[in-house]
DNA sequence: AAAAAAATGATTGTTTATGATTATTTTTTG
DNA sequence: CAAAAAATAATCATAAACAATCATTTTTTT
């Protein structure tokens, strides 16, 4: 057996599993435990997987985007819209700042403004944004294998130089006590300084994010404008004392 | 068989197994193990697929690079050949910088050496160095629309973060007196803060680029080694006095 | 049709991957 | 906390796969 046969069979039982113990691996490849040690090591070292005593585990990433293939037509219309709001807000001249994500990435198409200069830590972003002439900056910093975002002190450093009038970020989770929160305190570093360079923030979230909360704070509730599509009337009233709230109708 | 008969039977094979032995190859098309060798060489060399040992693998990317397939053959497989030997050079552990374009960006999947960092400039480098498993870091900066490439004050504070072991560099001229140069002048500024940077720099160059000047001083030639092609004799005795050349064997 | 160029398959030393073995580390158990 | 058990890392011999070379065949050019 090959060894990029073994990587991809190992790589396939951790996705269904979690965890999987090193004899597991032996019998699913009639490999010798030598070999699959190698592997799980080099795996390791390409950031596939993680090492545990025993075997191996899945690397802790919750997923930000998996979902995107799985998720409902319906959700991904309601994306649309919230992004196409977010769009019509930038006015001619404005210095923005869109996080990486899905959400902002959908809103390069709709901007309409003249003369706005993009800065950005998503790499994803990139063709949509030249493609539309939209002069662009890139942050710099650490590739993240997974999502092509920048991370790590380089996109701290590269975003410090800048200044926006507005900025557009993607959350996963609001709420009431724990304000706005993202899987990845990396991550959550980075839109939390957006925040503090621009003049207005708009957190962009979809019904789904809503009385959620993941890992890692970004911000209290009051430091940013929430852009979102319409919801639970009785939700947005306990919010709305804390914070404004553009709502997209659908 | 014609070899693009042959070519054509091996990307379907691919494309149904994702993982392919070399004896399948040798039976699917009835040739020798070294035909069957050299086909895959070349077709890993067009980003085609990925050569593994035992076999070959599908390439999770297949988007072709348009630049590069424009370019004469020949010329290309001189680009090739100093490319191969320039990623030879790499040592396990090596802090890298990858100057932007389509010499250094050949470099990528012949590096070998693990536990390889690299820092590039040249978003176009990003998709094969996380194919390769290369942990990247982007200097960051404004987006130059033609290249690709990252430029500008951004791009200096990008890479006044790291230092490198070895940094590898394109030009376009090589000349006695006018040193390394390259036609824009916020590219040269970059080119020469990463030999700066590096504890030893390499100058990638093609035999057209000799005896060569354009606007923008880079560096003096002894500033940086010089890998190249093979070319005229008389040219290099002159050259070798100044700076260290590592010739590649057409 | 002859000469030149390219492609092929066999041969060669060299490198790489593998599984068994042994030593070391980590975890569990009493 | 120490001894036993399990898992891991390190080493090594072997077998497989590899790149490089060369003679031969096929194709192209003149």
């Amino acid at each position: 057996m090959l060894t990029a046969e073994r990587h991809r069979i190992i790589l396939d039982l951790l996705e269904k599993q979690e965890v999987v113990k090193l004899q597991e691996f032996v019998d699913a490849t009639s490999s010798s435990e030598s070999t699959i040690r190698r592997d799980l090591s080099q795996l390791e070292s390409q950031r596939k997987l993680k090492r545990v005593h025993g075997g191996a585990a899945l690397l802790q990433q919750k997923r930000e985007e998996p979902s995107v293939s799985e998720k409902s037509t319906k959700n991904l219309q309601e994306k649309l819209e919230i992004a196409k709001h977010a769009a019509s807000l930038i006015r001619d001249g404005d210095c923005i700042f869109l996080d990486a994500g899905t959400t902002t990435l959908q809103m390069i198409p709709y901007i309409e403004a003249k003369d706005v200069v993009v800065v950005t830590n998503g790499i994803t972003h990139l063709e949509a944004l030249l493609e539309n002439s939209i002069p662009t900056y890139l942050t710099g910093g650490f590739v993240k294998q997974r999502t092509r975002a920048l991370v790590g002190r380089g996109a701290v450093m590269g975003m410090e130089q800048y200044s926006f009038d507005k900025s557009f970020i993607g959350v996963n989770g609001i709420h009431l006590t724990y304000g706005y929160t993202t899987p990845d305190p990396e991550e959550a570093f980075l839109k939390r300084l957006a925040i503090q360079l621009s003049q207005q923030a708009y957190m962009l979230a979809d019904h789904t994010k809503w009385n959620e909360s993941t890992f890692s704070k970004i911000a209290d509730l009051h430091e940013a404008n929430i852009i979102t599509s319409e919801c639970d009337e009785e939700l947005w009233k306990l919010y709305k004392e804390k914070t404004f709230i553009e709502v997209v109708k659908k």
